[in-house]
DNA sequence: CTGATTATACTCAACAAGAGCATAATGAGG
DNA sequence: CCTCATTATGCTCTTGTTGAGTATAATCAG
């Protein structure tokens, strides 16, 4: 920073005494073991690892890890940013601003003094599972509650917007399930009153849905980690964070569906991964379960450098 | 925020004094006139409007549109949030925490008496304007000056990785060019100490290349928003946020082009507008130029809505 | 009146994606 | 040892989607 340069945020800088906040800084931390998503939590497995933005923290990066490898014992790899916001709800004259992170990594090495747990992130949303079809809460709990709750307003215009929101968000059928769209669906829960994070400190409510709580807003964020990265997984080769170093395409496609909470179509699923060069054989070959031997795979490293490719879809033209 | 909950942050809230940091709240504002891409800026065209996150915000959106509005007049519609980052190179022992945001407007109904101005966005970066063809900047002076930084490293593995980085984000041959990476090319020119931010406040070093500089980090933050933008008309439908009411196919192409640096194939985007069913006929036609009079068009409201759209990329299955 | 300029309709080839069939190794269980 | 469910892997076929042009008809500038 310059002094001879024009400085805008000058004046807010000289006297930020009175614009004092905190920066929390959370983690959502995924693994995918034994064919299931899991989250890194600490608390109960009600929270997610967290602490605050301190002076002696290099980046926000770097204050990242060290808070989770303080509270869970776990080295992080792989991370990138989520979302900031300024939570409304806490007390004092003090702002809160939280700056939420995604990492990836694989459930090892974990130091197992401190008190942490992996807990299966479908625990917490269970009505995002469709790998063994629609899930029955979905039909039997979720959609007839939010039906309910999208009619019982008052206004037509209201009423019909809560139902085109519901429409689109929860749409059964399978085929239409969009399974990017996590954090729509809890905001749209909590909203509807549905969860219990939103019934706190209010008089009863209606009973909420199936699906474990967070303390504050740490669920949805939760969310927002996991919509990233069911995104993410279909532009940029993320998934290979959660492998081990050598894996067999089964293995692969099981994490991918394990993510994506959807099956995938295995054949295709294959020739989508050989045509894009990501992988290249070990010349081992392992036989797991029944069936032929598979053979074993590695993520080709260059592909980082190269391949960090984005995916056009304006019409182009030469000239 | 409940009370009989475990709080994993507390210790960290209760004695927040400690780690007080300020926020500072940055806008890259972007409005298309005439066919040119420009940018929100106020002191010399050197600054984006930006200011502290203060208690009296509501929140950090709002707080962001207060400070534009105060420093440029300038009412704010659609805003995202781009990126947080903790600088490093304020001094004093307080830290200031940047978010920065993406707003898109047009520029209209600006209030005369605040001290802004719009500039074209390729005035800050000229080698990301290929409608006319790769521009001679990128030819003859920054592809050479890269590759000498490139070849002056000591390290061979330094050396090939350089080069490596260099030919992706700058590959010509206008087909592999990738507009997109914008934040990438400006990063690769900074660490190369090409542009005026990455020599000050050191001796001289090589001269910088073309393109106005601004203060503190705001270019690489635009460049971030630039890239955000690029990315972002290409899977949703933000580009009528910079559309007047009504207008015809060719000035939105025209509107998509200034932004992607690039000529798109005519009858092609059209074929792509009206597949999607973007946009529907207000029944008038105009003919501003030569040629036949031009249908206009107006931006269907309802697909917001429905057209939150998130391409599948993942060959699910039945089943 | 001429011609450059533009709107708009179509065609075609190349390729990507969805879906399913076919064949060959295996190990589990009798 | 035999049978069969289970899996790896190769291929085909259909249907979109995308890139690139050709063709035709309105206009306005000069």
């Amino acid at each position: 920073m310059q002094d001879k340069t024009i400085q805008p945020t000058s004046q807010a800088q000289r006297n930020n005494q009175s614009h004092a906040v905190s920066a929390d800084l959370i983690a959502v931390v995924i693994a995918v073991t034994d064919g299931e998503p899991r989250v890194l939590t600490i608390g109960e497995a009600q929270a997610l690892p967290s602490g605050p933005f301190e002076l002696g923290h290099r980046s926000l990066q770097s204050g990242l890890r060290a808070w989770v490898e303080r509270q869970t014992g776990h080295p992080l790899g792989y991370i990138e940013q989520l979302y900031t916001f300024a939570d409304r709800d806490r007390t004092g004259d003090e702002r809160v601003i939280s700056i939420s992170y995604l990492g990836l990594t694989r459930e090892e090495q974990a130091d197992r003094s401190a008190a942490h747990s992996w807990r299966g992130w479908y625990d917490y949303f269970p009505w995002e599972d469709h790998r063994a079809g629609v899930p029955s809460i979905l039909r039997d709990i979720l959609v007839p509650r939010l039906s309910a709750w999208a009619d019982e307003a008052e206004d037509l215009g209201v009423r019909r917007d809560r139902r085109q929101r519901v429409a689109y968000a929860f749409d059964l059928d399978d085929r239409d399930w969009n399974e990017e769209l996590v954090l729509q669906r809890y905001e749209l829960l909590y909203e509807a009153t549905l969860v219990a994070e939103a019934t706190r400190g209010r008089d009863g409510g209606s009973p909420s849905v199936p699906g474990r709580p967070m303390i504050a807003d740490h669920r949805r964020i939760l969310a927002t980690g996991i919509a990233r990265l069911r995104t993410k997984i279909k532009y940029r080769p993320v998934v290979f964070e959660l492998m081990p170093p050598a894996f067999t395409l089964l293995q692969l496609q099981r994490t991918v569906e394990a993510l994506a909470g959807r099956l995938v179509h295995k054949q295709n699923f294959r020739r989508l991964i050989e045509q894009q060069d990501l992988v290249e054989e070990t010349g081992e070959t392992v036989s797991e379960t029944r069936g032929p031997p598979a053979k074993r795979f590695r993520f080709r490293q260059t592909v980082l450098a190269e391949r960090t490719v984005a995916g056009t879809k304006l019409p182009l033209s030469r000239a």
